[in-house]
DNA sequence: ACTCTGATGCGCT
DNA sequence: GCGCATCAGAGTG
């Protein structure tokens, strides 16, 4: 039941409309899946300033103007990779961006994934492990415990199981559960409250609001 | 709990 | 060159 792939179709209308929907569904990457928690919108060139195809196509934002229900990947911060879900027909350049969700399978090697061993110091600390909810908690975060990398830019989510990557019908949220508000982050359109997330669910990434960088000098 | 900052690659003007 | 659809760590209350 909840196991079901979900159907093109359901990708196939606006991000805004797709998105509340999409709570409650399960991206799955081999052995590691998660519960969608906490999603925004994106809309088609032109519309949405805030779009990543907002000046229309270019090499990097190619995958979004493709067929709904592939994953694009984008690279930001100079280190961080995140995802969106295309939405509408072929050509029009729209998506959802995954923002968190609850890691349901696979915790363990999402866990070793998000721990760094970069910082030696941090080996001898007494630290705690990496509580759970934080696992997939935020945007980046989440790409880091389902494996997401640059190589999935296009990566088909309703093609069959067995493909790579599968987002599941799993259980959708009662529409009554489901806030919306300004997504997070962004330098326009700050207003507009296409930002979806599970009232109450604790792996719902805390809110911050755009803050432009002022350079040193 | 919160606020501030540095890290870091690259797409676009 | 500027500005990111960010995060972790440090500092403070």
């Amino acid at each position: 039941m909840g196991e079901r792939i979900l159907a093109r179709d359901f990708f196939d209308r606006p991000a805004p409309e797709v998105a509340p929907g999409l709570l409650g569904r399960v991206l799955r990457h081999g052995p590691v899946a998660v519960r969608l928690t906490e999603v925004e919108a994106y809309g088609p060139p032109g519309a949405d300033p805030a779009s990543h195809t907002y000046r229309g196509r270019t090499p990097r934002n190619a995958v979004m103007f493709g067929p709904p229900g592939h994953l694009y990947v984008y690279f930001t911060y100079g280190m961080h990779y995140c995802a969106n879900l295309v939405c509408l027909p072929e050509g029009e350049g729209s998506g959802v961006l995954l923002r968190a969700g609850e890691v349901i399978e696979g915790a363990e090697i999402a866990r070793t994934r998000r721990h760094r061993p970069a910082d030696a110091a941090a080996l001898t600390r007494p630290g705690r492990p990496l509580p759970e909810r934080d696992l997939a908690r935020g945007p980046a975060r989440l790409a880091v415990a389902l494996g997401i990398r640059r190589e999935h830019d296009g990566a088909d989510c309703c093609a069959g199981p067995e493909r790579e990557f599968q987002i599941l019908e799993g259980e959708p949220v009662d529409p009554a559960l489901v806030q919306a508000g300004p997504r997070t982050g962004v330098s326009s359109a700050a207003d507009t409250p296409w930002r979806f997330w599970v009232a109450g669910d604790p792996t719902v990434s805390p809110y911050r609001r755009h803050v432009p960088r002022t350079r040193p000098g």
